[in-house]
DNA sequence: ATTAGCACTCTTCAAAGAAGAGTGCTAAAA
DNA sequence: TTTTAGCACTCTTCTTTGAAGAGTGCTAAT
């Protein structure tokens, strides 16, 4: 779709005044605050135009215009500027991953909460999937007859473990004979290739020489209460409802069905492909439960593989540049911090 | 406080009517839906008194009357009549717990969403907290020279584990003294006496006979999935906006602020009292934020000892004889199953 | 002690009107 | 041919008004 330069400018003005102010933008708006040049009516009769090409649209015969969709579209696509943090900004997200990090859900609570500080969206985040991580080895440590401890490891150091109790007393050359099967077939195999569910990562600090009793003692307790890698995220419920799109109970009551049910959120996550920014605009959205939404997303890697993704979901009147320009930088901080500290 | 037979009617009448319909109630719907056998003007004569004695309110000059906070107090403590779930959804809470449970998680995930189709309010629940189960043993497992597992047993049967970076290289000597250390100082103390935080239980399902191979990869794909035991788990938030109190968005916000906030809903559930149920009704719940709600709440045990606790919050307005049942019941067949699975 | 009757108060709802915003069209100007 | 001023018209929003309804409190009669 050609635009002259002038229809160009009056669909920004049109897209960005009504981002900011939530109201139709009539063309006396337009004339006043972009100095185009031209009056109101020449505006009007431009307006006419982009109207019949389905790129704004009018709420009623005597109101000002709205982007459509396809508006919005064409803005991300070909006049949105590209936006950028306030150094106050990148500072604060740094300070936040120069943190050390013990747990990786931690990591994952205090980007949820940054990213809620920067936007007034819903975050939503998909913790490390770990399908494409490489088998290692796993180990048995018999507990009781019936009863034994199955350690699993991957080759970039991820460790996890669980109780098995098992069906039948085992004597211990039985547990190293399944263990030799397991290391000899599945080493160097990725996790997706082994089986199809893969999480969890496990890590710890490093703490002084001699103490490694109290380091104990400390594990004791972070064991205790460590947290899920698995599964959704989410954050900044309470700050969507600042947008006036969610004055409206029933749309409140959609969003709450959203988030509670997961599996949208889920499946939008999933979606994501692995390069660069994700936009998707209204009816984008496969999901007739986001169709009057707007969902910017992006992946984080660890190691260069992709492990999860990152979202932010609002109304379709998103400030697409800010979503935009926050996520890209969330996405690259965090693979980089998940790497760096080797949580996964 | 006493109060005549006759005012005791009516401030039921007055309350279970307002819990009804969430409207005031006047003197005429009294006497039409309870035969007292008095005509209106009679009840608007002992509701002046009722008034004045601060059990029940009115919004303006000329509305029916509300219960306060007292009025709902009095109710819930002489007056209600103690509710009772159907056989339906008797049956459908015994179907949920009768299956085989396999993960703490999914457990507590069940319990919610059981609540939540039972009440129309928020659902809050402490994991189970692990504070007074009793120290078995630890072990270690290593991995690398400066990497090793930690295992941690409580008497019950539970087990978890953790990699430990190890902050020097360590020979298997000294973590089998440390491990002595551990074993012959704690053995039969609980954890609350050893550290301060306690979470997380293990436990895993049955199989057949030969297919430990099946099993072991099972395992595996459990492992990688688990979930955290600890914190604060929720639900209903969308069923409670059903409730008329909660059109004004505002309510709305600070509802999903309480939500995002965790700290007020978990300490109400740690201040739940282990015996009976818990009601807090408006300001008697110490929680600015909560002071015109109320809250219903009671603890669920493991093998007699208090590990958690269910809550429920809604309006002042809320079907206590209701709630007070739901919970019961949850309570009770939620330790039963705890106990019975040895999931901790 | 109870009740019928009634004046009074307050809320809610709908209708009506005024104000304001913005458009589209026409005819004139550039 | 493009732009613009002018103006009638439409639609929303806000305020006012008035009527209807619910419920009370008081008084006097039972």
């Amino acid at each position: 779709m050609k635009l002259s330069k002038r229809k160009q400018q009056i669909l920004e003005a049109i897209v960005e005044v009504h981002i900011a102010t939530a109201e139709p933008v009539g063309s006396r708006t337009i004339a006043r605050k972009y100095k185009l040049g031209v009056s109101p009516a020449t505006i009007r009769n431009e307006m006419a135009d982009l109207e019949e090409m389905g790129l704004i649209e009018q709420p009623h015969t005597s109101a000002g215009r709205i982007p459509s969709q396809q508006g919005y579209r064409y803005y991300v696509d070909q006049l949105m500027q590209k936006g950028s943090l306030t150094e106050k900004e990148e500072n604060l997200i740094k300070a936040v991953f120069a943190r050390q990090v013990r747990e990786l859900a931690t990591l994952i609570q205090d980007t949820i909460k940054l990213v809620t500080q920067l936007t007034d969206y819903l975050v939503f985040l998909s913790g490390p999937q770990l399908e494409n991580a490489t088998f290692h080895q796993i180990r048995f440590l018999q507990l009781a007859p019936q009863k034994a401890l199955l350690v699993v490891m991957a080759e970039s150091g991820w460790v996890e473990s669980k109780v098995v109790d098992l069906p039948v007393p085992v004597t211990p050359e039985e547990l190293e004979q399944i263990t030799q099967v397991f290391n000899s077939y599945f080493r160097g195999l990725t996790f997706s290739q082994i089986t199809r569910t893969m999480l969890r990562g496990v890590y710890d600090e490093l703490t002084r020489k001699r103490q490694l009793i109290d380091l104990t003692l400390e594990i004791i307790e972070t064991l205790l209460t460590k947290e899920s890698a698995e599964g959704l995220y989410l954050g900044g419920a309470r700050n969507i409802l600042k947008q006036p799109e969610y004055r409206d109970i029933r749309r409140v009551r959609e969003l709450l069905d959203l988030i509670e049910g997961e599996e949208v959120l889920k499946s939008l996550l999933m979606e994501t492909q692995p390069t660069g920014i994700n936009v998707r605009i209204g009816k984008e959205n496969k999901f007739q439960e986001v169709e009057d939404c707007s969902v910017v997303t992006a992946v984080y890697t660890f190691g260069g593989n992709v492990v999860g993704a990152v979202g932010l979901l609002g109304p379709m009147r998103m400030d697409y540049a800010r979503a935009i320009a926050v996520i890209e930088y969330i996405t690259h901080a965090l693979s980089e911090v998940l790497t760096r500290s080797r949580l996964l």
